[in-house]
DNA sequence: GTACTGGGCCAC
DNA sequence: AAACGTGGCCCAGTAC
């Protein structure tokens, strides 16, 4: 059963299977009643179906988000001949649609430029042809459906919020900074450490947060530094470089996770981050405000299971390297992950000396790395995995020609941008200037390097929402038709890792279900490709505990 | 006052 | 004195 939901009056309306429009009078009720059926909810943006009707204690299973969808097949090669994919941009290739039309005269007259919402109907039944025609829709579909899915998820996850103790982020900022000043005041640890960085460059009332004036000061000190970064300043044998860094890290957690924040995005033992699915051109998430997806090591001290409750922790093993080896088929690279540990298995071949190198040279190899030991380590690579490193060397030759590339599913990157296309045309013109060359030339590397790692970021990103996708629907199960925020839920993703509130008696079958979603993700993907792709589980009370 | 940019640094 | 992918957020500094 397929209902597509329309905002464009003030009086919300369903078409159930293709039926007529007809006003649905209570949202939620009517969405209750209809998931009996367990039904594709087909809407323009869950961001704003869905917190209402999990505010109203009301959950779907399975959605189209129409307005990811369309983003999806605006770019894929796998619809390009579609009527949409060729159709003029229009207002479902914007990055967040308008809120709904109001009765208020007044807003209206301020939102008189405001484009009218779409006909969710009519593209809906553009989207089905555009699969339909896809030279393969079993892909692409899937491709959608796990989209949607996580589009629900994020809904989810802010609904429930990541438990979150205030009093232990407080006693963790104590500790390392010193006990919270008053407003405008440095805290205790980090205005004694600032002390000793004045000191040693004897200027008593430097602004260590001014780069400019810091740079000035640390050069007129003798230091011969282009910028203040630590990568610069670490290597440099100095008494103000041991303070500074050390005032460095501390003002970070102060000004990004200190008191400011905890006040700003925790409310009710909870951490609510606002994720946007498909924030990422690769198909990764994004966060707007809060920062979840940049949460410091520092400070996972403070998310803490309710009383009888767990966290259920896990993460990919090398998920990057492992996604690169099945989509290249490199029957090597998979041997080399096969007992555990890709990057141990790599130096096992006796392709690398150390875990290091070996982590080293593939991080290089697919962000397409030259310089220092990863350009080093990278023609042994190539020669023990010639599939692999082939498949990211050809992604990048391909973005060089100004081309797209496609993730497993069906995600394609977007074209270079016509200044880009511009530069490479200049370049090759009779009249060319060296200058123009060369800049066309280093333009062209960086795209590639862009393609390189986005057939391989993005889909590893695939491969989590699959994961996560299959957790929901098994975790469903676990919960025998409780609400379910009183079961096991997912509170916490972040590209490769996920975090699991549950009853503490459900535990084990948590650790279970996230095992097996990992291996369906896998087939979800590759179908029986032997590729594995192993998670570390911990069961733990405290998220700094993992791992 | 707000809007924007660059430096810097956190995550993967 | 950066390179080597994807981001967000904070701060200082500047333009308006």
């Amino acid at each position: 059963m397929i209902i597509v939901l329309d905002r464009r009056s003030t009086e919300l309306r369903a078409s159930v299977d293709g039926g007529e429009l007809e006003p649905v009078g209570d949202l939620a009720a009517f969405v209750a009643r209809f998931e009996r059926d367990r039904p594709r909810w087909v809407w323009d943006d869950t961001s704003w179906w869905y917190p209402q009707l999990l505010a109203a204690r009301v959950r779907v299973d399975r959605c189209f988000d129409l307005r990811l969808c369309h983003s999806i097949l605006r770019l894929s090669e796998l619809t390009a001949g579609s009527q949409l994919a060729t159709a003029p941009i229009g207002p479902w290739d914007r990055p967040a649609l308008e809120p709904r039309p109001r009765d208020d005269a007044l807003f209206e007259l301020d939102d008189a430029d405001a484009e009218p919402l779409p006909d969710p109907v009519a593209e809906f039944q553009a989207q089905r042809a555009a699969v339909a025609a896809s030279s393969e829709p079993g892909r692409i579909d899937r491709l959608l459906a796990v989209e949607s899915a996580g589009a629900l998820i994020a809904a989810e996850m802010q609904y429930a919020g990541l438990p979150w103790r205030a009093r232990e982020h407080d006693e963790i900022l104590t500790r390392i900074l010193g006990p919270r000043p008053r407003a405008g005041e440095r805290p205790a640890r980090l205005a004694a450490v600032l002390e000793r960085v004045r000191a040693a460059i004897d200027v008593p009332d430097l602004n260590p947060d001014s780069p400019v004036e810091l740079l000035k000061h640390l050069r007129n000190a003798g230091l011969a530094v282009a910028s203040t970064s630590q990568w610069e300043l670490a290597d440099i044998e100095h008494p103000v470089i041991e303070p500074l860094l050390e005032y460095k890290k501390l003002a970070r957690l102060l000004s990004a996770n200190g008191w400011t924040w905890l006040e700003t995005w925790v409310a009710d033992g909870r951490f609510r981050p606002d994720y946007v699915p498909g924030g990422v051109v690769t198909g990764r998430w994004a966060t707007s405000g809060g920062g979840a997806l940049q949460l410091p090591k520092q400070i996972r001290g403070a998310v803490v299971a309710d009383p009888g409750w767990s966290l259920v922790v896990a993460d990919a093993a090398q998920l990057e390297p492992r996604i690169l080896a099945a989509l290249a088929g490199d029957r090597a690279m998979m041997t080399a992950g096969a007992a555990g540990d890709l990057y141990a298995g790599i130096v096992a071949s006796g392709t690398v000396e150390t875990r290091d190198q070996a982590k080293v040279g593939m991080l290089g190899a697919m962000y397409g790395g030259t310089t220092g030991e990863s350009g080093r380590i990278l023609p042994r690579l190539a020669r023990a995995y010639p599939r692999a490193i082939g498949l990211v060397e050809e992604a990048a030759r391909a973005g060089e020609r100004g081309e797209k590339v496609t993730t497993r599913l069906g995600r394609s990157s977007p074209p270079p941008s016509e200044a880009w296309r511009e530069a490479q045309a200049d370049a090759s013109g009779e009249s060319a200037t060296e200058a123009a060359t060369k800049r066309a030339r280093s333009q062209a590397r960086s795209w590639g390097r862009f393609t390189r790692n986005f057939v391989v970021q993005g889909s590893a990103a695939e491969w989590a929402l699959c994961w996560m996708a299959s957790i929901r629907a098994r975790l469903r199960e676990l919960a025998d038709g409780a609400w379910f925020t009183d079961s096991a839920h997912l509170v916490f993703f972040l590209h490769d890792e996920i975090v699991v509130h549950c009853p503490a008696g459900q535990a084990e079958s948590v650790a279970a279900a996230v095992r097996e979603s990992a291996e369906e993700a896998g087939r979800l993907l590759f179908g029986s490709w032997p590729e594995r792709f192993p998670v570390t589980v911990a069961i733990v009370d405290n998220y700094g505990q993992a791992k």
